[in-house]
DNA sequence: CCACAGGACGGCT
DNA sequence: AGCCGTCCTGTG
């Protein structure tokens, strides 16, 4: 069962990959920089790294990575150290729900992203749809990022703080974030002069955690728990969305609850897992209801 | 043209 | 403390 590695001319190719399926991954709404290239077939930029992955059957390519790129970087952020398998089996135990919803996608990984790129995209994501998000970003990126050439196309870095905190909130919004805009540089310009890192979260209970993230303006309860999951720093955050609330309350509660009531629900019945079954659940509900 | 989808904030009880 | 109007953009 144990994964094979092999690396040769540039791609990388990891063999009896478990719990991975590249399009959940990409496509469960945790991340914004990916594109399909063509099905199973993705590029992406994150932080200054950019790779195409491309997966047939439980076989995954990493394409323009080496072995330094892949243990430095690709194995976190991909959360390779984690058995999903034992995850799922835990979460299914005497519970028909979970066992459906997980088993309905069970190559879901939650990424581990680089922290102020996580706060920003889901500052920007408030409010807004993903199609909408993906632009805003990529928009950003081309006016505050670094270029960079991968595979004769250019992409560009997610910006700095400094690069954000310095913009003219007039510039930001031409990237189309709106009333967000303003968000946007303030946090930066608050990451900036008091850095933040997914260390210094995880050394905090996780209530305390979330009150720090929403310090920042722009930033709810919503996005605060997106940020905790999603950059790594607690695994039993559950951000309610909309979407997460109307599957919650379709297959758990069975009538109209508010936000509040369900995160103390999930935290209560799902513990550490937590985040581990919003995805689950929420995957199965943008699919399913 | 209008209705609607998607969370945070701030002003109001 | 809770309720609700407003914010911006894209889509049907």
């Amino acid at each position: 069962m144990a994964v094979d590695i092999t690396y040769k001319n540039g791609v990388l190719v990891l063999k009896r990959l478990g719990n991975f399926d590249i399009e959940s991954i990409l496509e469960c709404g945790q991340c914004f920089r990916w594109e399909r290239n063509k099905k199973n077939d993705y590029t992406g930029i994150v932080g200054k790294n950019v790779v195409r992955i491309a997966q047939t059957g439980d076989s995954v390519e990493f394409i323009g990575c080496d072995l330094n790129d892949f243990n430095d970087f690709w194995f976190s952020y991909f959360d390779l150290g984690t058995d999903y398998e034992a995850i799922i089996k835990e979460l299914s135990a005497n519970d028909e729900i979970m066992k459906t919803a997980a088993g309905f996608a069970p190559g879901i990984r939650i990424l581990k992203q680089p922290l102020f790129e996580t706060l920003v995209s889901f500052i920007i994501s408030a409010n807004n749809s993903i199609p909408n998000i993906k632009r805003i970003i990529t928009s950003l990126s081309s006016m505050y990022g670094k270029r960079i050439i991968f595979e004769n196309n250019e992409y560009f870095s997610f910006p700095e703080p400094t690069a954000l905190a310095n913009a003219d909130v007039k510039d930001i919004a031409l990237s189309k974030a709106g009333y967000r805009s303003q968000y946007i540089r303030k946090t930066a310009a608050a990451f900036m002069t008091d850095p933040l890192t997914v260390t210094m979260l995880k050394d905090m209970a996780y209530a305390n955690a979330k009150k720090k993230l929403m310090e920042y303006t722009g930033v709810g309860s919503k996005v605060a728990d997106c940020t905790l999951l999603f950059s790594g720093a607690f695994t039993n955050a559950f951000p309610v969305d909309v979407w997460v609330k109307r599957v919650m309350e379709e297959l758990y509660l069975k009538e109209d609850t508010p936000i509040k009531k369900i995160s103390d629900y999930a935290i209560n019945k799902f513990g550490n897992l937590g985040g581990y079954a919003q995805q689950y659940l929420f995957f199965y509900a943008r699919s399913n209801l």
